[in-house]
DNA sequence: GACATATGTAACCATCGATGTTACTATCCG
DNA sequence: CGGATAGTAACATCGATGGTTACATATGTC
């Protein structure tokens, strides 16, 4: 995946949504949980709202909103919103193209790189934010009911 | 996946000793190929040398060679041997335990995570070194051999 | 044995990306 | 109006990565 956090937090703020599913939740309240500052949630917000994950309201006893019920949003859905297109290292990877080699290694590993990443969205498209929120309220010990 | 390019230098690595098996092969030729310092390659070698995938030979005359036939070395092996164990962006995710949400979400996560994984590494252990050859040898323009 | 050629690895530096923080504007509710 | 909130730009900080130099160690060739 990527070294940054920004799929993990989006997938807490939007947990956190739909455990609060009964009103507007602000950035600060949700910074609180997940212990950083609200800018950083409202950045990450700002991109699930455009993805039509999240509806947002201006002003005060304003806040966020899941936009869609919890069953119809998928992590890859989130993954998607809020990590930009994975590299794999491509980027600064420029081999020598006079070398037999160095010429078409990089076109082999693109598709290397495009199967396994599809195998990891497949799992991702598998997992819905209600299973989520369904381990969320789990008891923790022992699994007979 | 990460955000480095230890595993796309690697493959293109062990590509090249695949390529010229018939001899040992010094880092600073790798290194030309791949256009970087020698040091670099010989950093990822080691981790290489470490995991069996390829033999070291000091000295004159020395340099590096496949351990193993390529269709015996997968590409998960080599993701393996060169990245370090993927944190997802969890170690600096570090939530508010005293909130119910933040309280388990890093549990869900992982089990998440590791799903994901699971999944991008089935599809590695698919790919050999072997297939990577033979894709650098087929010829370009049209499919029609 | 001397020497050239390699690996092995530590140490340091430059660069880049991600995150945290401040500050400000725009918007909305009461 | 006034308080609360989203939206976003700008800047600082920190860590990871890759590049570089330096040097010790090993080995084949003469």
């Amino acid at each position: 995946m990527s070294a940054n956090s920004r799929f993990a937090v989006s997938v807490h703020i939007l947990a956190y949504l739909a455990y609060e599913h009964a009103r507007a939740v602000p950035s600060a309240e949700i910074a609180s949980s997940v212990d950083t500052n609200p800018v950083v949630i409202r950045r990450l917000l700002s991109a699930l709202v455009k993805n039509q994950l999240v509806e947002a309201y201006k002003g005060a006893a304003g806040g966020f909103r899941l936009a869609r019920p919890a069953n119809a949003i998928s992590l890859l859905d989130i993954y998607r919103a809020v990590e930009p297109a994975p590299s794999h290292g491509m980027n600064r990877f420029t081999p020598n193209h006079r070398c037999p080699v160095g010429a078409k290694i990089e076109e082999v590993l693109l598709g290397v790189f495009s199967k396994a990443q599809a195998g990891m969205e497949a799992e991702l498209l598998r997992v819905r934010l209600s299973d989520v929120e369904r381990q969320l309220h789990a008891v923790c010990p022992g699994r007979r009911t």
